[in-house]
DNA sequence: TTTTAGTACCTTGCATTGCAAAGTATTTTG
DNA sequence: CAAAATACTTTGCAATGCAAGGTACTAAAA
């Protein structure tokens, strides 16, 4: 039996997206307030796909850590919905994230210079 | 007992680490002939941490999936190596890796602009 | 009024994967 | 020969994204 494994390309791209899913999301939200389904537009739109079962625990977790706030606001079509803004700490914190997102990408940088030559 | 459960920064640079683990493992190796050890201190000195239990298995799969060769070297102190390096298909994969990437940090370079402004 | 459809939020269980730690093998040094 | 050093491998745990299923509310259709 032969025992090569395809390499699957996609699974690299969903990798790499799952790195940067907090960080892309309080990005999102710094821009002002947002439920979920505009993160989800938004991401999509960037093409950086992102799912309910995913965002949801994200969400509540960087409430509970104290990096996002929400207001239940009422809809004028349908169910009320969960309305985030960043809190101080999380405005603090997504400036430290930058800076950490910054230094990755100038080492790959740096790799990918040596690569193409 | 108040439920404010610390975020922890050092996560997030350990997560997008992670994403692009493979990725920077095989750009390291189309610079030339690796064993396990070099690609580690190379990783340490680009800041990107990677460690031997983490190292191995991404190295065996990326074999079995047909993008590493790797041929056994005597080494002059110490049992023998595996020097690893990209097949044709590891090539070509690692270009189109590199194009995901560059997908990504373009996204990510957009919202940070709107994010800086 | 009951049913259906649409929207929004939440939860459960599984699969993947990085990593600490322990294991095997080989070579060198004391 | 024992101990240390080097190199590769494996095991078990914890974290986490995600498909799928669940709850709840609103509005429109039957």
């Amino acid at each position: 039996m032969s025992k090569t494994n395809k390499f699957d390309l996609e699974n690299v791209e969903a990798q790499m997206r799952k790195g940067t899913l907090e960080f892309t999301i309080l990005l999102i939200i710094s821009q002002g307030e947002v439920y979920a389904s505009d993160i989800i537009k938004e991401m999509k739109s960037l093409d950086l796909i992102v799912v309910e079962g995913t965002l949801y625990p994200i969400l509540s977790r960087l409430n509970r850590s104290g990096l996002l706030n929400y207001s239940w606001v009422e809809s004028e079509s349908g169910p009320p919905r969960k309305y985030y803004t960043l809190t101080p700490t999380g405005k603090e914190t997504l400036g430290h994230m930058t800076k950490v997102w910054d230094g990755l990408s100038k080492s790959i940088r740096r790799l990918i210079k040596n690569y193409k030559t």
